[in-house]
DNA sequence: GTAATTATTTATCATATGTAAAATGATAGA
DNA sequence: TCTATCATTTTACATATGATAAATAATTAC
């Protein structure tokens, strides 16, 4: 894939969310650059402050951060995904959470402090981007309420409900951590059927 | 409280997030209607699509919802809250959740389709609502971490911390199914000290 | 003020899930 | 191809938490 045409397909599903207008979009695509990380590279390393936003292309992205020394994985991000640490790009903070490849990503990212100063003159991009962050906002409320009161099965068969895919592409452990239970318990549940 | 004073407070409240313009916020204000609502009296049912944002200026709400009959606790919302039950108001489906008072409560409310429509003549309303929804965000995933991989009591030492007045003020049934836990396993950790 | 309701704690028991370690299986590098 | 590493499953055991029911305690309604 071209660097324009990963850079087209970031617009066209950004647009997805709002239409901005024509020389909001331009002067948004100013801002695109393009890039490819490889399987188990980090993109952004754990205690930095998150200051790019990534559309995730083709490949598969995951936001994870360190909990007493173990692995969290936080969430995975498959193709078409706006991928941002949000509680450190909204409040900048540094960041304790990393993002890395599961699979060789191609990517577009946006710079988020230029990004920021264009809503000044283009409405139409933070509308955008409003409704890019409503949608992430909803998908982490709905994720609460399935990490609040579901057993590990419960939780494993919603994951196979909505993201079958993701059990064949990312490691177990990465899933069992996702799902808040062990790799052991993970295995368990997975033998019986 | 008078009504004039409840709406000035909500106003400054929100200002804190984005100072809007000065017609922005008499627009803004126009929309405002003070209510109250005594305790253990239902703000919102369960089942209704969310168009209504309110923001709580004295007393203690909460969000909850059914789950396989239980009542579950999604959020406690103080004083200078934002309240909403976003999953339905971003997405325009019906909420499964329901908005409580658990103490008499003074709110602001705001209608939010012609709060929607404003952000089209006032820039400055949608940054100040992109703020609020922002935070509300950042809050969302940083509780999301906590219940993900921390045992029952690290929740409610949390808890302890963060929020120790809610357990003065909310029914500790409500407090149990906020930490994803039993009312019986929140009375043994409450035991241990 | 008393009864009735609701909230909270305590007790007992069952079980899902965690921990640790070993066994098996898959993948990648030399 | 062989070795080394990593991923996954399995086993055995410990334990936190859930479920149920009963006992107190606190509120509310009459």
């Amino acid at each position: 894939m071209t660097n324009e045409a990963a850079i087209q397909k970031a617009l066209q599903y950004l647009s997805s969310f709002h239409r901005p207008s024509q020389e909001a979009m331009e002067r948004l695509q100013e801002y695109c650059t393009t890039g490819f990380i490889t399987k188990n590279k980090n993109l952004q390393p754990v205690g930095h402050t998150c200051r790019t936003l990534y559309v995730n292309i083709e490949g598969l992205l995951r936001i994870y951060y360190l909990k007493d020394g173990k692995d969290i994985t936080e969430s995975f991000e498959p193709a078409l995904s706006v991928v941002a640490r949000v509680e450190s790009l909204f409040s900048g903070r540094a960041s304790r959470k990393g993002i890395q490849a599961l699979e060789d990503t191609v990517y577009v990212a946006i710079s988020t402090p230029p990004l920021f100063k264009l809503f000044d003159k283009h409405p139409s991009l933070e509308r955008l981007f409003r409704k890019v962050f409503e949608a992430g906002y909803v998908r982490t409320v709905n994720r609460l309420e399935s990490l609040q009161f579901h057993s590990a099965e419960e939780k494993y068969r919603q994951l196979l409900e909505e993201q079958p895919d993701i059990l064949q592409r990312a490691p177990l452990k990465h899933v069992a951590s996702y799902l808040g239970i062990t790799q052991v318990s993970l295995s368990r549940i997975r033998a019986l059927r």
